[in-house]
DNA sequence: CCTCCATGTTTACAGAAGAAACTTGTGCTG
DNA sequence: CAGCACAAGTTTCTTCTGTAAACATGGAGG
């Protein structure tokens, strides 16, 4: 086969071109248990070559947490349109942007919050992750300047909002907000309670 | 027939054996990476026996987050004490117990809720995941009964508080309920938040 | 032009899942 | 009571994985 030719020896970006595979059949199948060999294969290079970028199968599950991470921050901070009529509107935006994001992206928000791309060792996990609270962080403190969120404790709102939409994407991903069991739109609803206790008014 | 170290060639209840060494040794390393062998091993039988019992790996990790959910349902029941003061405090307390397990059993309430354990292949999974979900469901009936709660649709109070304690529980084994984010004691403060928006007094 | 070395490849090895074929007790039947 | 069928073990085998080590290549700097 001439598609040897393809490719020189060099790849010249294996370490993108590995994680884009990696992205992409992490998309294709949900439960895809990850192989660094089809990862390889796919990418059309021998299983070995991924060690001169990985020191092992884990540090690139790391880097696609963190990627991951980046991107679901892109999606929230993309959905808190400033022009939506109150910031309790911005809250509920950005909180679906999260939930769709998981479901359009189940394995890679799985793998996110997995003990697989444990964010204790990678600097750079941590820091996209502590981005993207962040960005919840921050309009949950405007919220209150604003007088739209009661004036509790910002950590408390925080650690809830936080329990919340990760609570409802996880059970989301995971089919078990049947609407027998949890009403047909679940997720606002659900939100909607929680936004009950957040804010001044109702 | 019980423990009788000199064992037989037919162990007699080989499958409980191989559920309760399982569990041991989920709950001694909470980021175990299960493997059926070790299990066998540990059990003292041949690596292809659990074979006999479990068609794959799979049914028996699905057994082990069975018996999870059905020790989690008992938790839960045994904290809803029925003289609390308020439905408010039962619910506060259940939801605690439910964290609380989580925090104890990390690995196990890991493998209760991801992807390996399909409740949608085990009826016997989905029932008794049902049935602890129904111990939740039972207490937000009640205390719609008695006017704790808003007369909003029970469901929405459902889908609320079962992903806000899925998610405290899932954030929590990850460590990521750090005080420096999420204040000294985040559990009850992100649940009094919930509680808020479900109690009709405040 | 030659030589270093990052980035590839090949080869090797241990440990896992699972299938198949073989072995051993044990309880049921004639 | 003899014998046998079958459930529940074991061994052996194949195919996969992650990872390490040794080898190959080709582009950049002296």
């Amino acid at each position: 086969m001439s598609e040897t030719k393809d490719r020189p020896y060099h790849h010249g970006d294996l370490r993108r071109a590995l994680t884009r595979t990696a992205l992409a059949m992490l998309a294709a199948d949900q439960n895809w248990t990850f192989t660094l060999r089809e990862v390889a294969r796919r990418t059309g290079v021998s299983h070995a070559a991924p060690y001169k970028h990985f020191r092992d199968r884990e540090e690139l599950l790391r880097e696609l947490a963190r990627i991951g991470f980046v991107r679901l921050g892109e999606s929230m901070t993309e959905a808190m349109c400033p022009d939506l009529p109150s910031t309790r509107a911005q809250f509920m935006a950005t909180a679906q942007a999260c939930i769709g994001f998981a479901c359009q992206n189940p394995g890679l928000y799985r793998l996110m919050f997995s003990s697989d791309a444990d964010k204790t060792i990678d600097p750079q996990l941590h820091d996209a992750a502590m981005s993207t609270y962040g960005i919840l962080l921050g309009l949950l403190e405007r919220g209150q300047r604003d007088k739209s969120f009661r004036p509790v404790a910002v950590s408390a709102l925080a650690a809830a909002s936080w329990a919340q939409v990760h609570g409802l994407a996880m059970l989301a991903i995971s089919n078990q907000l049947l609407e027998d069991k949890v009403g047909s739109a679940p997720v606002p609803a659900a939100l909607d309670v929680l936004l009950d206790g957040m804010c001044c008014s109702k």
